[in-house]
DNA sequence: GCTGACTCTTGCATCGTTGCAGAGGTGTAT
DNA sequence: ATACACCTCTGCAACGATGCAAGAGTCAGC
């Protein structure tokens, strides 16, 4: 099962274990004539060199941890494949990893017995762990964080502007003529802080347009998942006076209140219009096609990981926030024509 | 940067190095008062193992990869869930890469640099790379095969019965009475065994039906994604006798096809009625949702990591190939309520 | 008091690789 | 002929951890 090692090479074509790695990376001058034995033991042998040695070696492994909370989440397998092709043209491979939005792992990353001291760097999407605790964990891996804001500049930070993001899609609605504009996904606690982001950027839009908010129409959800969409929708459609718009603080609570409009027999945009946030590819295909604020999900990625292999290499820089940008995608959800309809 | 070794910690604790590790993995007997003053020293100075120097050591990473073409497509997205979720269970950790789909690529991994020797294992769902290649390149790495049929016993393979899942969602839709039904997805190429099986599943269906196949309502795609469901569906729209339902050898394919077909303003199911494979979230919540047939996705991967571990640890087991269950998921593509309709 | 058994602790070798400094040999300039 | 530079090649030590076997110390038993 084992491979040969050095060792065994250098034996068969007798030369000395340094020959031959050599050789095998190309360094030092080696004469053509023992360079070919060399090769030629090599290949018959079908030498591979053992990762692991010379990682311990050289105390790196050329490999960065992503860690997002779940990996069937559309937006973070996006994000992960970019991610991922961003690691590869540095040389890096990404190990992905997921905490199930539970803090408890997202703990166990940091503790004493984690496997973080494998990786050269850690890209972290925090969903509950606080700022303080992932500083008092006096972690010794590089760390850059994504998307979560956490208030205070111990750590290098990648997200969009949250706020004129919110903004930017709820200033669309009411410039449609929407007067009840809904939001699905407020998250007052603690760990909502992106939540609450786009809270106040919810409320800017109206302020800006001089329109008051009726607090009814906010509505907090526990997490960011189809399922939360559509029961906000039907609480939201049971009020006396339902709204005729609806940000969502995600695509996949959009796509669920589209699922529980079109079901209650509502039509999207005539009775409610709606938006999301993320641009998943999903919302491409849905019917009809969802309206929603787009991250720059490569530009997140290639920023994060470039950040994050100037902190390996010691370049040290100041942790900062840094805020990538951010456009709003107009589909069917908002003025789209009616499919199947006259 | 770099931590605290365990001779830093001896050095501090006034005991040898031997005995700090053993403090540290709870090994030999040490006494209580040693215990506690090594203890303190590594508290102080927070020390954290070099898990590649122990790994180097023992021979083993506790790190198994998975790679898929690619990650952003929802089945592989919730496939790798379970898989990491599995291989949690057993303490192993999972890489995941993706291949874009690239055969090159899928090369790479074997090739004579890959980092695939810092893995205890491999679980490959390969999309292009054949049997024959991966067997010659006498790989040392455990490998488990997905999802892909590859026609020999050279290597332990998990899939679905491609053949009795694609009849089943076949048979269903003739069972409703349906006659032109078509087929999305047969890719009649070297590298397109599993949507061959399902060809094959399709038109055994007919046959046990003692119906014929039209030939004309086998859309070949190059690959599964929604945009080519949609344009296979406009195609089929634009026949001279358009089907009355389409099997779609995956769910992104399905939901590309409902979108043409909403967008053509047929209605689903009546005009057409639809059948995916895979089982996707994303068709709980699509307009209409989506009827699938539902690989077990958990067994999958839970069959996928033992099998693997079982080849790790030296379990000498035969190459086998694996059926994992599935079943027909009846949803509103196919005999729903319309909605939005009278 | 000596032996043996037992407990606790340690040093050495090792995993497979690479950095470093120098050995050995040849060729060139003086 | 001597010195020097140069080109190849090599041995040793080290990365940080663990396996092994033995060293040191304590205690009981006869």
């Amino acid at each position: 099962m084992a491979g040969p090692t050095l060792r065994d090479v250098a034996r068969r074509a007798n030369v000395s274990i340094r020959t031959v790695s050599n050789v095998v990376n190309g360094y030092a001058p080696v004469s053509a004539e023992l360079r070919a034995r060399v090769q030629a033991a090599l290949d018959e042998m079908d030498y591979r060199p053992n990762l692991i040695a010379r990682n311990l070696k050289q105390g790196r492994t050329g490999m960065i941890a992503l860690v997002v909370p779940e990996l069937d989440v559309p937006y973070f397998a996006e994000l992960a494949r970019e991610v991922i092709t961003a690691a590869r043209a540095h040389g890096y491979v990404v190990m992905v990893d997921q905490t199930d939005g539970d803090g408890e792992r997202e703990r166990e990353l940091l503790g004493r017995d984690s496997r973080a001291t494998m990786f050269d760097g850690l890209l972290l999407s925090p969903l509950t762990i606080s700022a303080e605790e992932l500083r008092s964990r006096g972690n010794r891996v590089p760390i850059v964080l994504l998307g979560e804001h956490l208030f205070n500049g111990s750590f290098h930070h990648i997200a969009i502007d949250n706020v004129a993001a919110a903004r930017d899609a709820t200033e669309h609605l009411l410039s449609l003529g929407r007067r009840r504009v809904a939001a699905i996904g407020d998250q007052p606690y603690s760990t909502g802080q992106t939540a609450q982001l786009r809270t106040v950027g919810y409320r800017q839009a109206h302020t800006r347009a001089g329109l008051d908010v009726d607090e009814r129409l906010i509505v907090p959800t526990a997490n960011f998942h189809r399922r939360l969409g559509a029961e906000a929708m039907q609480h939201l459609l049971a009020l006396p006076e339902p709204p005729d718009a609806v940000f969502c603080y995600n695509d996949l609570l959009a796509l669920g209140a589209m699922r529980a409009l079109t079901r209650a027999g509502r039509h999207i945009p005539d009775d409610v219009a709606v938006v999301g946030l993320d641009d998943i590819e999903e919302g491409q295909y849905s019917t009809p096609s969802l309206t929603t604020v787009a991250p720059h999900k490569a530009e997140i990625a290639r920023t994060a990981v470039d950040t994050l292999l100037g902190l390996i290499n010691g370049s040290a820089v100041q942790p900062a926030e840094i805020v990538t940008s951010h456009r709003l995608v107009v589909r069917e959800s908002t003025v789209g024509e009616a499919p199947g309809r006259p």
